[in-house]
DNA sequence: ATTATCTATAGATCTATAGATAATGC
DNA sequence: ATTATCTATAGATCTATAGATAATGC
C-alpha cells in the first residue's frame, strides 16, 4: 500500500471530506439544495459551503449557478431517453401497452436510482424561466412526445382524458413522478412499487386489467435487456 | 346612472384596470408569477407592477411576501379540507371506494376552479423551507391523513405500493395534482376528465374494475351534494 | 506550467421601513 | 380622520470577476 498523494492545486481550508471529483461533490451539494429549498431559494454560498470550498471557487468548475442545476437536470432523464429507441424497437406493433409499461418500468427505475431524488427538479418552476435550461427542456419535451406517441397507439380512444398525444406524454410523465414523491416520504421504490405506477399509467389510458397483466409480463424481459445498455453508459471503457 | 365615485386613499400613478379590491389585485398578479416563475424567483417589484403599483405599497395589504404565497396557499386547498367531513358522513363504511371516488372528485374539481391554477404552488419546494407556511402544510398534511386513511379502507392490502395511510395519501395527491399539470397545458378538465383522474386513483389502490364503475355511480351524486355547501361558502350571506 | 483553490470586491439586486401625500368620509 | 397610495432609502443580500497563492507535475 503506497501513501496517497495529494491533489494538484491550492489546498482547501476545509479537507475534502470525499474523494470524489470536486466537480461532483459540488452537483451533490447542489442537488441537495436545489431538491429540499428550490433553486432560486439556494445561493451559491451555500453550496460552496455544503462542499466547503469558498464561494467564489465553484466558478472555476461551472460558469454559473445555471450550468451546475442545468447539468443536474439532464442527468435526470438521460438514461430513460437513450432508451426510448431500444425500447420501440424491442417492442412489437401489435402489442403498443407493452411498450409503454416497458418505458414506465424503465423511467420509473431510472427516477428511484437517480442520486439526491434529482428526478424533483424537473417540474421545479425555476426551470421554465430561464433559457439555460433550454436543451433540458427539449431533451424532456423529446420523452413527453415518446410516452405520448407510444400511449397514443395503445390508448382506448374514448378513455383517455386528452385526445392530443402531448398532452396523454405530460400526464403519464406526472404519473411516473409520483415516484420520486414517493422517494421524498422515504418510501423505497421496490419492483412491486414500480409495477404498481407502470400499471396506473396503463390504466389511466383506458388499457383493460388482462392486458395490463400481459403487458407487464413482456415488458418486464424487455425493460430488463435495456438496463444492460445503461451498464454500458456507467462504464464508457474505450 | 350615477356617476361612479372614486375609492378613497390616495390615486395610483397608474389607474387600476380592475374593479376588485386591490388585495385581490395583488394575489392575482401574485399568483401568475409565483405558478409561472416560483416563489423565490418572483420579487416584490415585479408583483407590485403587474398590479400597477410601486412595490413599497404591497406592504400596506401584507406583512411580506410570505404572507402572500401563505394565503394564495390556503385558499388552493380549504374548499377540499372543509368538504371532507361531510363525504365521510354521506358515505357508507360497506363502501370506502365511493368516498375516495368523492374524494378525488371534489378535489380535481377544486382544482380545476381555482383561479391562476394556484394548486401548483402547493409542491413548490419553496413551501417547505419558511415556517411563514406551516399552517398550510398542516392543512395539506390534514388533507394527505383524509386520504390515507380513506383509501386503506379501500384499497386492495396486496396491490397498495405503500403500507403506511400517510405514504398512500401522499400518492393519491400525486395523482389528482395531475389536474394542475394538464390545465397548465391548456387541457380543459372536463367532466370526463375528472372522471378519469378520479378512477385512475381507486385503480392506483388495487380496487378492481367493477368496484370502480360502482364507486364512480354513487360518488358522484356525494360529489355534488356537498358542492351546494361551496356555494354557501363563495356567498357569505349574515 | 498547470491546477484548484483562496481573498477581496464591484455592481446589482431585493425586502422592508419611515414618512409624505392625495384622495374620500364625517 | 381614515384610507391607500407615493417617494426615498437603509441594510442585507447575492452573483460573478480579478488577481493572488499553494499545491503537484515535468
Amino acid at each position: 500500500m503506497s501513501i496517497r498523494r495529494s491533489h494538484p492545486g491550492r489546498p482547501r481550508l476545509v479537507p475534502a471530506s470525499s474523494t470524489a471529483p470536486p466537480r461532483e461533490q459540488v452537483l451533490h451539494a447542489a442537488a441537495q439544495l436545489f431538491v429540499t429549498k428550490g433553486f432560486a431559494a439556494t445561493s451559491t454560498r451555500e453550496i460552496a459551503e455544503k462542499v466547503g470550498i469558498r464561494q467564489a471557487s465553484l466558478y472555476y468548475h461551472f460558469t454559473g449557478k445555471d450550468e451546475i442545476l442545468a447539468e443536474l437536470l439532464e442527468r435526470s432523464v438521460r438514461p430513460t431517453v437513450d432508451r426510448v429507441e431500444q425500447i420501440e424497437r424491442l417492442t412489437t406493433p401489435e402489442s403498443p401497452e407493452t411498450a409503454l409499461y416497458a418505458l414506465a418500468l424503465v423511467d420509473v427505475r431510472t427516477l428511484a436510482a437517480a442520486p439526491d431524488n434529482i428526478g424533483m427538479l424537473a417540474t421545479h418552476p425555476d426551470v421554465t424561466s430561464s433559457e439555460a435550461f433550454d436543451a433540458f427542456r427539449s431533451t424532456r419535451a423529446e420523452l413527453a412526445d415518446a410516452y405520448g406517441r407510444i400511449a397514443t397507439r395503445a390508448a382506448a380512444p374514448a378513455v383517455v382524458p386528452a385526445a392530443d398525444p402531448r398532452h396523454l406524454g405530460e400526464m403519464l410523465m406526472h404519473l411516473v413522478e409520483v415516484t420520486t414523491t414517493l422517494r421524498s416520504i422515504g418510501v423505497l421504490i421496490d419492483q412491486t412499487t414500480a409495477r404498481v405506477i407502470a400499471s396506473t399509467c396503463l390504466r389511466a389510458c383506458g388499457i383493460p386489467d388482462d392486458r395490463v397483466a400481459s403487458a407487464a409480463l413482456s415488458a418486464a424481459a424487455i425493460a430488463d435487456q435495456t438496463c444492460s445498455v445503461d451498464a454500458q453508459r456507467a462504464d464508457p471503457s474505450p
